[in-house]
DNA sequence: GAAATTTGACCATA
DNA sequence: TATGGTCAAATTTC
C-alpha cells in the first residue's frame, strides 16, 4: 500500500512513522557517505544540498498527513476519455485529475504523482516506453515523454515526463526533472531502483537545537509526494545532454556501467 | 521481422 | 490563439 492509499484508509500515523523511519534511516546513510567525500571536489556540497532537499520533501510529507489534507478523502474518479478525432479513440480508464493543479493544468488524463529531480539516467525499477518528444517554450532543452511498457500488456497508465532543468550557471552539474503522472497497475518486474539521487527543487535551512544537522531542513512549500525509498542514494557524475533520451534499458546499462567505475569514474567515460 | 524510437500533426486547454 | 500532451506513421535498431 502506498502512501496516498495509506492516508486515504486512515493510515496516516503508520505513514507518518514509516517516513521518520526513512528519516533515520537516511541520517545514517548521511554519515557513511560525508566523511568519504572530497571537500574540494563540491561533491559535498552537493550530496549536502540533495541530502536536505530529501529531508525537506519528508517533512513536508509529514506536515502534510499532520495537519490533514481536504483532498486525502476524494477519491479520484474514473471517468472515460476519448480522444476526439484520433484513428483509434483510447478506450481506456483515466484518473480524473483536479483542475486546481498549477503547472499541469493542460493534463486531464492523469494524477501528478510525484516529481524527481536526477542528475543521471533515473532508473525507478519501471520499464518506459518514449512517446513523445516536444521543444518547450522558455525552456533550453525538449521534453521527453514516457508511458509505462506495460500499457499495452496490462494497461497500465502510468507516465512520465523527463525535461532538462536550467543548470546552475557553472554548467558542472545538468538536473532533469522527471514529472510521475498516474499511478501503475502494472506488476513490477523486481528491479529496485537505485539510483534515486534527489526529490524536491526547494528548501529552506532552519536550524534547531537538538537535532543532527541533517535533519535541521523544513519545508516551506508542499510538492508531490515521493514514492520511492532513497534507501540507496547514489551520486553519479555529470553525463552528456544525449542521456536524456536514454531508455530506461539504456539507463541500466549506463548505471551498470558507472559502477562498476566508481569510484575513481572519470569524466572520459560519458563521453 | 518485431520492437522501439522519432517526429510531425492533431487535439485539448488556458 | 499559443502551448503542451498524445497519436500514429515513418524510421531505426536489434
Amino acid at each position: 500500500m502506498n502512501i496516498l492509499e495509506s492516508s486515504t484508509h486512515g493510515g496516516c500515523q503508520a505513514v507518518i512513522n514509516e517516513i521518520e523511519h526513512q528519516r533515520a534511516l537516511m541520517m545514517d546513510l548521511h554519515d557513511l557517505i560525508l566523511p568519504i567525500l572530497d571537500p574540494y571536489s563540491g561533491q559535498e556540497k552537493l550530496v549536502q544540498q540533495l541530502f536536505q532537499d530529501i529531508f525537506s520533501c519528508s517533512s513536508k510529507v509529514i506536515s502534510f498527513l499532520e495537519l490533514g489534507d481536504n483532498n486525502s478523502g476524494k477519491q479520484a474518479n474514473l471517468i472515460k476519455y476519448k480522444r476526439k478525432g484520433s484513428k483509434n479513440n483510447m478506450e481506456g480508464y483515466m484518473l480524473e485529475e483536479e483542475p486546481k493543479e498549477v503547472g499541469n493544468k493542460r493534463r486531464k488524463n492523469a494524477q501528478h504523482i510525484g516529481s524527481v529531480v536526477t542528475q543521471a539516467p533515473y532508473f525507478d525499477g519501471y520499464q518506459w516506453r518514449k512517446y513523445g518528444q516536444k521543444w518547450i517554450s522558455k525552456a533550453k532543452h525538449f521534453r521527453s515523454y514516457y508511458r509505462c511498457a506495460n500499457s499495452k500488456g496490462q494497461g497500465c497508465l502510468a507516465t512520465k515526463t523527463v525535461q532538462q532543468k536550467e543548470t546552475d550557471g557553472s554548467g558542472k552539474v545538468r538536473l532533469f526533472n522527471v514529472d510521475y503522472y498516474g499511478q501503475h497497475i502494472c506488476k513490477k518486474d523486481g528491479i529496485i531502483h537505485p539510483y534515486a539521487v534527489e526529490t524536491t527543487s526547494h528548501s529552506v535551512p532552519i536550524v534547531h537545537d537538538n537535532q543532527s544537522s541533517i535533519s535541521t531542513f523544513v519545508n516551506n512549500d508542499v510538492h508531490g509526494i515521493q514514492d520511492e525509498s532513497y534507501e540507496n542514494l547514489f551520486v553519479v557524475p555529470d553525463m552528456p545532454e544525449y542521456f536524456t533520451d536514454f531508455t530506461d534499458i539504456e539507463m541500466a546499462r549506463a548505471l551498470e556501467i558507472t559502477s562498476m567505475n566508481l569510484p575513481l569514474i572519470s569524466e572520459d567515460i560519458w563521453a
